[in-house]
DNA sequence: ATGAACTCTTTAGACTTGCTACATGGACGT
DNA sequence: ACGTCCATGTAGCAAGTCTAAAGAGTTCAT
C-alpha cells in the first residue's frame, strides 16, 4: 500500500537489520519497527520473523520486498524525467572504487563534471570485502571481474561495463624478456614472481599460465597493494602481472610492460548499481562520465608508440 | 516525490478538473489543489496552468502525469502479489457495459465468481457517450469496435480482445430471403431497412453494403435499443442487421438470422481498463472470467442446427 | 551462571502532515 | 451586473509518524 513502507522493507532485504535500516534512512530502529509492522497488518500475513536477537524475511516478504523494487524504478524514473525538464543534472551522487579504478578514471570524470554535481569519491579494497553489498550505501560501484565470469549476475543488480583492460607481465629494465613484442607462458616458468592477495582474480590468469606451460610458478611474495608490487619488480626482485593502463603512474620508465599471449588476460570494469539509484539522472550522468572516461583512455593507450606505460 | 500526490496529478489528466478529481478522490477540491501546489513547488516548475475558469496540465505536468502511469502500475502489481500470496481475489470491480455484451457474458460471469469478489455492474449507450472515458469511472469496461477499427489505440489504455462476433441479417419468418442459407449485399436493396442511430459502429456495414452493391438502402426507422429493433423486424416491417448472439432473446422462433457474405460483418468486443486497474487481482480475475465465458458463447454458437438463436 | 552487549519491540508524548470548513478571487453565461 | 462555477487561500482539527526511554529476548564472555 504505502510505498515508503515498501521501500524499508526493501531496504530490510538488503540490508538485514533493523538497526540498520535505520541507520541508513535516518530514523529511529523505533519508527522501523513500527513501520514494518503496520505493512504486516496491512499485508495480512508475516513478512518477517525473528531468528536468534535479529530478523530475516519470510518468503512473503522477500517477495515483496522485490516487487518494491520495481516500485523504486519507476518512482526513481520519474523524478528523473521532471530533473530533466527542469535544470541539467545536480544533486550528490556517492561512488566506491577500487584504487586502480579510482587513479586511472575519476580525476578526468571529476573534472568533466558541472559544479551543480558533487560526487562523493570513496575507495575500498576489492577482495575484503563484498562489493556488490556496497550497492547498499553508494550510488555507484566500481569493481572488476575477469573477463566471462560475471560474478554478480542475478542479485537484481545493474551492471554497466566501461571497459577491460589487459593485464600484462611488468619487468624490470634491462630484464631478458624486456626485448620482446610479446611472451608466452612457457616464457614465464623459472621466473620470481610477485603475486597478489588470495583471491584476487589476477590470481585465476597465474593459474592458466601454470596450466598452459605445465609447471609452478615461483611466488616469493603476495602483496594487495599495486604500488608496492611495482616497486619490487623495478627493484628487480621479481616480475608480476600488472594492469596496463594503471601501472607505472609513479615512476614512468623503469617498468617494462609486455603483453601476455596464448592466454586471455583482461579484466572487466564495470559499474554495480542499485536498479533505483540507476536511474537517477544524476547517477545516469555520472555513468556515462564514466564511460567517456574510460573510452579515452582505452583509445590513449591504443595508440602506437607511447613507450611503457601513460 | 510523493506517490499520493503523483496520482492526483494523474487523477488530473484524467478527468481535466480539481472538482472532479476531489469528487472520485473523496476529497474537498481545496486538498486536492494543496497537494498540486506542494508538488508543483517539489518540482520546481509550473505543471498547470489557469485556462477560463479551469485548469489544465503544461507539458512538463502532461509527462509526469504518464510516468505516473508506471508507478501506479507497479505499486498495482505489488499488491496483487501480496492478494496472491494471501488469498484468493477478493474485494468489488466495478464493470460498464453496452447492454447486448451485458446480457451475453455478465451473468456467467457472476456466477463463476466467488463470494469474496463482488462485480458491480451498469450498463451506459454505447454511443452517447465516451465509453474510454469510462475507464477513469469503472474498472472494467466492455466496448466494442468494428473489425480492425481500433478506435482506442494510443490512449495508454490497455485493451483486452473478448470475442468477435458476427453481425447477421434479421429477417421476419416468412420472408422471401428467409429461405436462403446466407445473402449478400445484391439481395438486400429494395428491402426496408430498420437502422441504428447515427454514429453506431453498425452504420459503417450498411454504408458498406450500399457501395458493394451500387444502390442506397431505404432507411424506414432508427433505433437505438436492439430489442426494439427486434420487434420491428419481427412485425413485418422491415429488416435490419443484428449481432448473432444477442439477438432473439425474448421471442425465438420468430426471428431469423441469416449470415451476411462478400462482406465483413462482425464487432469485436473488448474490456478496456486504466493500466493500472488492469493488474489488480481482482481485476484480472473478472477479466479471466470474462474471457472464458466469452469462449463459451462463441463455442456454443458454433456448435451445427440450433436453429435461428439461442 | 551471571552480566554486558546487542537487537528488536513497546509505550507515551511531541511533532508533522493532510484534511475539512469556510471565505476569497476570477471567468463565464445570462 | 448578477449568479454560477471553478480554483485557491486560511484556520483549525484529526491522523499519522517520529523520538525518547524502557522492556524483553539472545548471544557471548567472564
Amino acid at each position: 500500500m504505502d510505498v515508503q513502507r515498501l521501500e524499508l522493507l526493501r531496504e530490510l532485504a538488503d540490508r538485514g537489520s533493523v538497526t540498520a535500516v535505520a541507520l541508513a534512512t535516518h530514523r529511529t530502529p523505533s519508527a522501523v519497527s513500527q513501520q514494518l509492522k503496520v505493512l504486516e497488518r496491512e499485508a495480512g500475513l508475516p513478512l518477517t520473523q525473528r531468528k536468534g536477537r535479529g530478523l530475516v524475511l519470510t518468503d512473503a516478504g522477500r517477495a515483496l520486498a522485490r516487487s518494491a523494487t520495481d516500485v523504486a524504478v519507476s518512482l526513481a524514473k520519474a523524478t528523473a524525467l521532471w530533473d530533466e525538464f527542469r535544470n541539467q543534472a545536480s544533486g550528490e551522487v556517492s561512488l566506491v572504487t577500487f584504487p586502480t579504478a579510482g587513479q586511472m578514471l575519476l580525476p578526468g570524470v571529476i573534472k568533466a563534471l558541472g559544479p551543480d554535481l558533487v560526487l562523493n569519491c570513496a575507495d575500498e579494497d576489492p577482495e575484503l570485502s563484498d562489493f556488490p553489498a556496497f550497492t547498499a550505501e553508494y550510488d555507484i560501484v566500481l569493481a572488476h571481474s575477469m573477463s566471462g565470469q560475471l560474478s554478480w549476475a542475478g542479485r537484481g543488480l545493474k551492471v554497466v561495463p566501461l571497459m577491460t583492460e589487459p593485464l600484462d607481465v611488468g619487468l624490470p629494465v634491462g630484464h631478458p624478456l624486456a626485448e620482446r613484442a610479446w611472451v608466452g607462458p612457457s616464457d614465464l616458468i623459472g621466473e620470481t614472481w610477485i603475486g597478489v592477495t588470495d583471491g584476487y582474480p589476477f590470481e585465476r590468469i597465474l593459474h592458466a599460465i601454470e596450466q598452459e606451460a605445465g609447471a609452478r610458478l615461483e611466488m616469493s611474495q603476495r602483496f594487495a597493494d599495486l604500488a608496492l608490487i611495482e616497486s619490487f619488480v623495478i627493484a628487480g626482485l621479481g616480475i608480476a602481472l600488472v594492469p596496463r593502463y594503471t601501472s607505472g603512474g609513479g615512476q614512468p620508465g623503469r617498468l617494462v610492460l609486455k603483453p601476455l599471449r596464448g592466454i586471455e588476460s583482461e579484466r572487466q570494469i564495470v559499474a554495480l548499481m542499485r536498479p533505483d539509484r540507476a536511474e537517477r539522472l544524476a547517477v545516469r550522468t555520472v555513468v556515462d562520465a564514466l564511460q567517456a572516461e574510460a573510452a579515452r583512455v582505452q583509445q590513449s593507450h591504443a595508440a602506437p608508440h607511447h613507450g611503457t606505460a601513460k
